[in-house]
DNA sequence: ATTATCTATAGATCTATAGATAATGC
DNA sequence: ATTATCTATAGATCTATAGATAATGC
């Protein structure tokens, strides 16, 4: 069952998009191998002619997940950074993790871990911090300072809204955090 | 090897305790009954007569981590929502999760499951949220908006400190965000 | 001939249970 | 006699690999 060489290439491309969606919906340890190519429409032994690990994908998962949040974020230069938190905080966003912020789906996760995947989702959260922070007005401390608080708050609202049971309270702390750092974010200090 | 009803429960005690801590540490599948019951200082096969399941510890172990911290802040009423926001986002807590708060160490974690362990995080969400808003000036209703803010900037810089694998990015997030943090505890908005 | 993918499985790890053991407490 | 704990293991799951298969590309 070989493929071509290009074909190949689209497979390999297609497993790091299958899993930059997967591991932001269960986690780097809540999908395995084998279900991951399995969505991606392959086999679990295939995964290894491409990658050297799982570790190896979850790096390039990562780097893929926050490309795409990027883009999404430098097709849209007009909204401001109130409005970036407003479309950042919503029930949207909260129940579609597999499409949404890599910095707040795998937070957790990637504390437990070392290398690869570490190193990138540290570039992953700075480049969210600077999506920010080249919005907002001011001095270039300043706009980082600002700018690190509210990617705190940001990803702190979400996370905490999705791991809550109560659908009002997850809510309220959307509304209530979006509100706060649009305060942060306008304000002159 | 049998031992006292008294010793027994003793254990069962020592049990949840040890698990509030490695579970902050490293995650709900960040350890195993096995190595949990070991560090307890008993056997694996053991852990059945005390609990039903792991997931039941799970919870267990939840309510008595909130339970310490929540004495933690109440041993101390004279701290203003500004002087425990400082607390909270130090080096120090940063580098002991087994020992700190677990609506941080716990969020991701938990949003992946459901059951008691979501039951017992929500309380503790909602207690960490509480214990921020009954410092807060103003009509309850404000007070609350503002501790859910509050709680979520203070969780996402937490988090997102012990997630960046860069030691000066990571000390910038937690003092950017406290200092953020404690302009929003003490406007007037 | 090369190689991308597949089937099958080794080896490790994890939760949970079965049955044995030995000290408590009636 | 009861029962808290221990040893040993069943059964499931996960990462990674070995060897077979079959279509590509020289």
């Amino acid at each position: 069952m070989k493929v071509s060489r290009e074909q190949a290439s689209e497979n390999r491309r297609r497993i790091v998009k299958t899993a930059a969606r997967l591991f932001r919906e269960h986690g780097l340890d809540g999908i395995g191998v084998a279900e991951l190519m399995k969505q991606a429409g392959l086999t679990h032994g295939g995964f290894y002619g491409h990658f050297q690990s799982k570790d190896e994908l979850m790096a390039e998962a990562c780097d893929e997940a926050i490309e795409q949040t990027g883009q999404y974020w430098q097709r849209h230069p007009e909204l401001s950074p109130a409005a970036m938190i407003d479309r950042y905080l919503t029930p949207l966003h909260r129940d579609h993790p597999g499409n949404g912020c890599v910095v707040a789906a795998l937070a957790n996760d990637v504390a437990h871990r070392e290398g690869r995947i570490r190193q990138s989702y540290t570039r992953s959260a700075r480049r969210l911090i600077g999506l920010i922070a080249e919005r907002l007005p001011g001095a270039e401390e300043r706009r980082q300072r600002k700018a690190m608080a509210v990617c705190a708050g940001m990803v702190g609202g979400l996370i905490l809204a999705r791991a809550v049971d109560d659908d009002v309270l997850s809510r309220d702390i959307l509304e209530a955090v979006a509100a706060e750092l649009s305060e942060i974010a306008s304000t002159r200090h």
